[in-house]
DNA sequence: ACAAAGAATGAAATCGTTTACAACAGATTT
DNA sequence: AAATCTGTTGTAAACGATTTCATTCTTTGT
C-alpha cells in the first residue's frame, strides 16, 4: 500500500539518482543526460511524484499565488474581471485567492494584513476606497489596481471614465434630449467622481446647464436605481433622459419605472455604463459604455506578472478603450414635457 | 535598513529565547510563562514579524487553501455561493483558491490535476459534469460539492430540484394552464435531468400530458433563452406557460419576445429558477423558484471543513431548503389561444 | 601526451517553521 | 531526604524541495 504521497526522495531512489538530479530533469530538462531523464521521469510515472509545492515555494521564496482583493464577491460585474485575471495567471502557474475587503470590520486593516502577511507575490485590487498609506510598508508585494483607482501614482488599468459620460451625453443630446439627469455611484469614489465630472463637462459643452437636484446619488447597485426610480417619479419637473453610473442601476430604475406604466424611451431615455450582459437581453435593449472587463482583468495580470517576474514596486498603467453602444433604450424626448 | 522581513531567528534573537518559545508564544500562549510571553510579544512587535506561511504549512502538511472548482468564473450564478464560502473559509485561515474547469482543453484532467497537486487541503467542486473516477485517487484531498452532484455519493450540498419545478408547473396549472413546455439546461447535466424529471411528474400529476415539442434545450445562458424565444415564436401551437430551468433563461426568453411585442404574463406565462438578483427588478418581476446561494455556500464550506480537520474523505450531505416565489410573471392563460 | 575546458552528477546547505524529546528547576509527596 | 511530579524552556530533527559547489568523467586543443 502506498498510503503516503511520494517525495522527490522515492524518485531518486527508484531512478538510482540524487534528488538534485530528479529536480533538474524536471526544472531544467536540458541539462540532463537523455538516458538518466528517461530513468527519472519513469520512476516519476512509476510513483506518481508531484512535486510539493508548499516546499518548492519555501525554497524559492515565493509563494505561488497572487491575491485578488474585492470589495465585494457577491457583486457580478467582478465576475469578469476575474474571468480575464485567471486566463493569464492560470497559465502563468499562479494561483488566484480570492479576498473579501468589505466582509470584516475594517477594510483598511484586512488590506494591510494582506500587504504583510506575505501569503502571495503580488495583489490585485480592485477596491479603490482603501486607503493609500497602507501601502507604505516595507517588503510589501507588487499591486495593481484595477477599474478604480487611487491618488497615488499605483500602477493601474483603468478606463476613461470622463470620456464614457461625455459619449453617453453626445448622444442623448444629439437625440434631442435638454434636460438630463445623472445617477451617480456612491460619493466619495473615484468611478462617481470622474463620471460625474465627465457629466458635468459634457452638459456645459452642448450648452445645457445641470441641475443639481436631477443629480442622484445611487451605490451601483439595482435597489439604488430603483430607488432612484421612486426619485424620478416623485418629482414634479422630470429630466427626459438619465445617464446612469452604472448599467445595474439603469436596470433597478428601468424595471421600476416600467412596473408603473411608463415606457422606455418614449417618456424618459436611459443610459448605462458597463455593458452587463444582461444589457443586449433587456426590453428595450439598454444603451451603454462598453467596458472590456475581461480585457480588464487580462492586462491587470500582465502588468502584475511583469512586476513579480521583474522584482519592482511600480510599473506601468494601462489605459483600456471604451466603447459606446447604440441600442434602444435611449431614444428622441417625449414631445409634452412633464411639469 | 530592515530590507529583509523580520523571522522567527530574529524574534528569538531580540526576546532572548528560542525558536521553539517563540513559536509556542504565538500558537499556544498559555504554555509559557506570562514573563516570557510579554517579551516575546514585544520582540514581535519589534520586529514587526509576521509568520512565514509557507514555512509554517510545509512543517505542519497542510496548505491552509481550498480550491474552489467552477466551470465559468464569469458565471454571476456563482458569485454568490463564493460569497458564502468566503464568509466560512476566511475566520477559519483558509485561503480560497478560485480555478476554471471549463477554460482548458480538458476539464477532466484539470480536475485530476487539481486532485493531486497537493495545493489545497480540500476542494469545493461546483461542476458536476467531471468524471466521477477521477476520484479514485489515492491520498486525495476532500471534496465537497455544491450544486450540481455526481452519481457517486460525494459528500454534497444540494436543492430539492425536482419539488422546485413541481412548485412551478403547480403554480401554473393552478392559474389554468394547460399548455405548458419547459426549457431546459444543457442535456446530461444532473440538473437538467432532475429538474425535467420534476417537470414530467407534476405534469402527470396534474393531469396535463406532456408535448416532447415543447420541451427546448438551452445551456442556463441568457443567449439560449432568446433562442428559445425565437423557437417558441416560430410555433404554431404554442405553449401558453414555461417554467426555465435557469433564471437566467427566463430573463433571455422574457425580453426577446417582449420585442416582439409579446406581453408577459397575458400572452405568455414565465416562472425561472434561482432566484436572481435582478428577478425581482424586472418587467414584470419574475416569478421563481429560490435557491439559496450564500446558504449553500455556507454549508458547502462548514462540511469541507469538518472533512478537512476530521481527516474523513467522505461525510455528510445536505439539503437546502427551496422557495416559491410568486412574483408578476405568470398569470391566467389568455382565453384564446393561437393555432 | 598533457593541460584545459566541458558535461553530468552528487553531497550538503538552505528556506522558516513546528514539535518531539530532553533538561532543569522548584514544588509536592512518601 | 529521596522520589515524583509539574511547569517552563531549549536542542535539534523534521517538513520536501532547490541550488551552490565540488567531483568525476569525457572531450578537445596544442
Amino acid at each position: 500500500m502506498d498510503r503516503k504521497v511520494a517525495t522527490i526522495q522515492d524518485v531518486a531512489k527508484a531512478a538510482g539518482v540524487s534528488t538534485a538530479t530528479v529536480s533538474r530533469t524536471l526544472s531544467k530538462p536540458s541539462v540532463v543526460a537523455a538516458t538518466t531523464r528517461e530513468a527519472v521521469l519513469s520512476a516519476v510515472a512509476e510513483t506518481g511524484y508531484r512535486v510539493n509545492a508548499t516546499a518548492s515555494n519555501l525554497r524559492r521564496q515565493r509563494t505561488g499565488s497572487v491575491i485578488v482583493l474585492l470589495p465585494n464577491i457577491a457583486n457580478p460585474f467582478f465576475s469578469q474581471i476575474l474571468a480575464g485575471l485567471a486566463s493569464i495567471l492560470t497559465p502563468a502557474q499562479y494561483g488566484m485567492l480570492i479576498a473579501d475587503t468589505q466582509a470584516g470590520p475594517d477594510p483598511d486593516q484586512r488590506f494591510r494584513h494582506y500587504l504583510t502577511s506575505g501569503q502571495a507575490d503580488g495583489i490585485v485590487l480592485l477596491d479603490g476606497s482603501l486607503a493609500p498609506d497602507a501601502l507604505d510598508i516595507p517588503g510589501r508585494p507588487p499591486v495593481v489596481m484595477a477599474c478604480e483607482w487611487m491618488t497615488r501614482d499605483l500602477p493601474s488599468v483603468r478606463v476613461e471614465n470622463g470620456k464614457g459620460a461625455a459619449m453617453a451625453v453626445g448622444h442623448l443630446a444629439r437625440l434631442g434630449h435638454r434636460a438630463i439627469g445623472h445617477v451617480t455611484g456612491p460619493r466619495g469614489n473615484l468611478l462617481t467622481e470622474t463620471r460625474l465630472e465627465g457629466f458635468r463637462e459634457a452638459l456645459t459643452s452642448v450648452g445645457v446647464p445641470m441641475r443639481p437636484d436631477w443629480i442622484l446619488e445611487g451605490d451601483f447597485s439595482m435597489d439604488s436605481g430603483a430607488a432612484a426610480a421612486r426619485a424620478w417619479l416623485d418629482m414634479t419637473d422630470r429630466p427626459t433622459a438619465l445617464f446612469f453610473s452604472s448599467d445595474e442601476m439603469a436596470v433597478g430604475f428601468m424595471g421600476a419605472v416600467q412596473r408603473e406604466g411608463v415606457r422606455v424611451p418614449d417618456d424618459v431615455s436611459i443610459v448605462g455604463f458597463d455593458n452587463i450582459e444582461i444589457a443586449q437581453h433587456l426590453s428595450p435593449a439598454l444603451t451603454t459604455i462598453r467596458q472590456p472587463r475581461t480585457q480588464i482583468g487580462i492586462r491587470a495580470a500582465e502588468l502584475l506578472l511583469g512586476m513579480i517576474e521583474s522584482g519592482t514596486r511600480t510599473g506601468p498603467s494601462d489605459l483600456i478603450e471604451i466603447e459606446f453602444i447604440r441600442r434602444d433604450s435611449a431614444g428622441p424626448p417625449p414631445r409634452k414635457t412633464s411639469g
